[in-house]
DNA sequence: AGACTGAGTTCGAAATCCGAACTCAGTAGT
DNA sequence: ACTACTGAGTTCGGATTTCGAACTCAGTCT
């Protein structure tokens, strides 16, 4: 029951998920997604929320918009300020956050989660699951096979 | 002045996925993971797949050892030898590495990918969604909304 | 004028990361 | 017996990142 088949990739250098670590896989940058997720948009916010350094806040918010992460916007003009928003992209991130979030509620010790991500419309805790377009029935990562090029145990 | 007490913050709001970030949240772990999910459990085999380097490796597994993702078994006597197999907590991580792998695929420029991952029983490429007990539903990142202790937006 | 805001920069110290070479126990070949 | 090889690490010095604290700069508020 617990042996689940799950990822099978074929070893690519440069496979798009290095890639994507290289931008997102360090201790900070999930981080300000989930602050995004929470309606933050400040400089100075982020940086009180998650207590990151300032320098490595503006390095870091600088390589999320260079990927299309975030996006920097002029939301005033006397003193000229700028925010940081999630776009489409940055969005799309939000699976691997409550993936994340949900194996931090069953396997961390430190129990104590204050933040729950839930559907707007009905504010219920969601669960998270796979779609198949064709069977048109979500269901859980045991259903889940990798297709590649090498089979191995 | 600043006189906001600096302190480290209370270490509230959601502290279980900073945990779990602390843990999980730098550039090998998670590539580690996936390659365990692979099947790879010796140390050369992890060090020559992924490019880390030795002592890190060495330092990581340690870690994610201690933190019940891997364990560290004995395979061999004579000369004592020991690999590193993922345990329920770290295989229990494969639908966070299925949707960065998602979006890797969706978002990331360099996409070259071998990997496509199915729906088991019918053979489907599978679509990432969440699930609303309430509602009976899914739905997409966009209707996931954050809650937290001090009053969200 | 003086204090305050917000989005950053600059600084030096501390922690991490790296590749390359080394260790250590045992095995295999000649 | 000597040498080479394996596998799981450790040791080394140097390069890179990270850190907190203080500073900048334009404009605003009192």
């Amino acid at each position: 029951m617990y042996l689940r088949g799950v990822m099978n990739q074929q070893v690519q250098p440069g496979a798009a998920i290095e890639d994507t670590l290289r931008v997102v896989g360090d201790r900070w940058s999930i981080l300000l997604v989930r602050a995004g997720l929470r309606g933050i948009r400040r400089f100075d916010d982020f940086c009180d929320d998650l207590g990151i350094a300032r320098p490595v806040l503006t390095e870091r918010l600088r390589r999320l918009v260079k990927f299309g992460i975030f996006e920097r916007v002029k939301y005033q003009d006397k003193p000229v300020r700028y925010e940081y928003r999630l776009t489409e992209a940055g969005l799309a991130l939000s699976p691997a956050l409550v993936a994340l979030v949900r194996w931090s509620e069953e396997y961390s010790q430190e129990v104590s989660s204050e933040t729950t991500l839930v559907h707007a419309p009905c504010g219920t805790e969601l669960e998270q699951a796979f779609w198949c377009r064709s069977c048109q029935t979500t269901f859980g990562p045991h259903a889940v096979k990798g297709v590649g090029v090498n089979g191995e145990s």
